[in-house]
DNA sequence: TTTTTTCTACTGGTTTTCGGGTATTTTTTC
DNA sequence: GAAAAAATACCCGAAAACCAGTAGAAAAAA
C-alpha cells in the first residue's frame, strides 16, 4: 500500500453524476478526487499534465466521443487506468471501449462499493467489469456473433437507395450506370447479408447500422 | 412562502444519481429530501402514504416503467407534482410523460440551479421544461409531425412476416388464408404508410417502432 | 340494430425482383 | 508488374411484387 492516495479524475457531462460520484467516493477512503470535467478537451489537457492514477470516463460527452478520448489518453499517458462508466449495454460499444484501451467498464447503476472495488482493481492492474457487463460480454446474441459484412463503396450507395424504395432502374439512373449493373450489386448485397429479398435486406442492414 | 419546507422524493435506479441530487439540493434551501427509491413499487406506496410535494422521477426503473408510475401516482395523489428527470430526448417519450400527467421534464445534464428552478416552478403550479426540452418540443421533425398509421391486428401480423422476408404465399400459408387476401393486406399497408414497395415499408415501419 | 371497420377473396395485367450464369474493364493492393 | 478486388455489363427465365378495381362475410362500434 503506497503512502499517497490514488488520484481520481471524473469526466462526465452530467453534474448530477459528478456530485454523486464525489459523494460516494469521498467517505474516508484512500483516494482523492483530483478534478472533474464535463468536457473532454480540458480533461485531456489536465490528464496530460497531472497524470492521475484513475479516470472515471463517461462515453457521452458534449465535445468529443468518450471512446476516442480514451484512445487519446492511452496514447498520451499509457500508465493511466481508465474505467469506463456508462449507461450503454450494447456489446459492441463495450468492445470498442476495450479496443481503445479501457481498463474496465461499469454501468452507472453501480453501488458505491462496486465503484470502490472497480477503482481498486484497475489500480491493481486488473481489467474490471461490473456484474452486468460480465453477463453481456459472456452472452453474445446469435446476431452479435456473426460478423458484419464488409461492403464496397458502391454497394453502400446502392443499399441506401434500395432502402429509400428506389427501383433498380431508378438507381441505375441516379448512379449513371446500366440497370444490369445495379442488379449485380443487389445480388451481391443479398449474398453478403445472406438474405433472399429486399425486406430481409433492409432489416439486416438496419440491425448492422448500415441504415 | 409557507413555513414548512417543500418535501421532495427522488426515484431513480442509479444510486450515483440519487447521491448527486441529494448533494446538489441539500445546500440550505427550503426543501427537504424526504426519501429516495431505486424501485417504483416501494416509491408508490410511500408516496400514497406520505403525500410529498414534489417527485423527481426517472423513466428507467427496474420494476416498472416511469411513465406508467407517473400515471399511477397522479391517479392516487393528484396534487403531487411530478418532475420527470431523464436522459431521453425523444419527443414521443416526453409527450407520453406529459400525457401521463407530469408537471415538468428535465434532462439529467441539468445544473443544480436549474434543478432548483424546476422544483420551484412545479411547486408553484407551472409546467416546467429545461432549455433543451423546450427546443425538442418546439422543433418537431417532419417525421414526428406525420402521424403514425393505425394498423389492425392482422396488418401487424402481415407486416411482421413481410419484414422477416416471407413471401406472400408463405404468409398466406402461415395465417391459413388465401394469398390474394395477403396481397390486399400488403396493399393496405402500403397505402397507410404511403410507400411504394417493401423496402420503403420496412424502413417506415422501423422508424415508427413497429419492428 | 344499424353502421362502420376489418378480414376475406377475386380478376386481370404490369413491373420488378430474384437466381443462375458469364465476362470485360478499372482500380487497389501486394 | 502481377494478382486480387471492385465495378461494370450482359442473357434468360421464373417468381414475386405491385396496381386498380370490386365485393361479400364477419366482427366491432355506434
Amino acid at each position: 500500500m503506497s503512502i499517497s492516495k490514488i488520484s481520481v479524475v471524473i469526466v462526465d457531462d452530467h453534474s448530477i453524476v459528478i456530485e454523486g460520484l464525489k459523494s460516494l467516493l469521498e467517505h474516508g477512503h484512500n483516494l482523492d478526487i483530483t478534478a472533474h470535467f464535463t468536457m473532454g478537451k480540458p480533461a485531456f489537457e489536465f490528464i496530460g499534465k497531472e497524470r492521475p492514477d484513475v479516470i472515471l470516463l463517461d462515453i457521452n460527452l458534449p465535445d468529443i466521443n468518450g471512446i476516442d478520448l480514451c484512445r487519446q489518453i492511452k496514447e498520451a499517458v499509457p500508465e493511466t487506468k481508465i474505467l469506463a462508466l456508462s449507461n450503454y449495454t450494447e456489446r459492441n460499444i463495450i468492445m470498442q471501449m476495450l479496443q481503445s484501451g479501457a481498463n474496465g467498464y461499469m454501468l452507472k447503476n453501480i453501488s458505491g462499493q462496486g465503484l470502490l472495488n472497480g477503482i481498486a482493481a484497475v489500480q491493481n492492474g486488473e481489467i474490471y467489469f461490473s456484474r452486468e457487463i460480465n453477463e453481456i460480454i459472456g452472452n453474445p446474441s446469435r446476431f452479435e456473433l456473426k460478423e458484419v459484412p464488409r461492403l464496397t463503396k458502391r454497394e453502400k450507395q446502392v443499399l441506401a437507395l434500395v432502402a429509400e424504395g428506389k427501383t433498380t432502374t431508378e438507381i441505375a439512373d441516379i448512379l449513371h450506370v446500366s440497370p444490369l449493373t445495379i442488379e449485380t450489386h443487389r445480388r451481391n448485397l443479398h449474398y453478403k447479408f445472406q438474405v433472399r429479398n429486399v425486406a430481409e435486406l433492409v432489416m439486416a442492414a438496419t440491425k448492422c447500422q448500415f441504415l
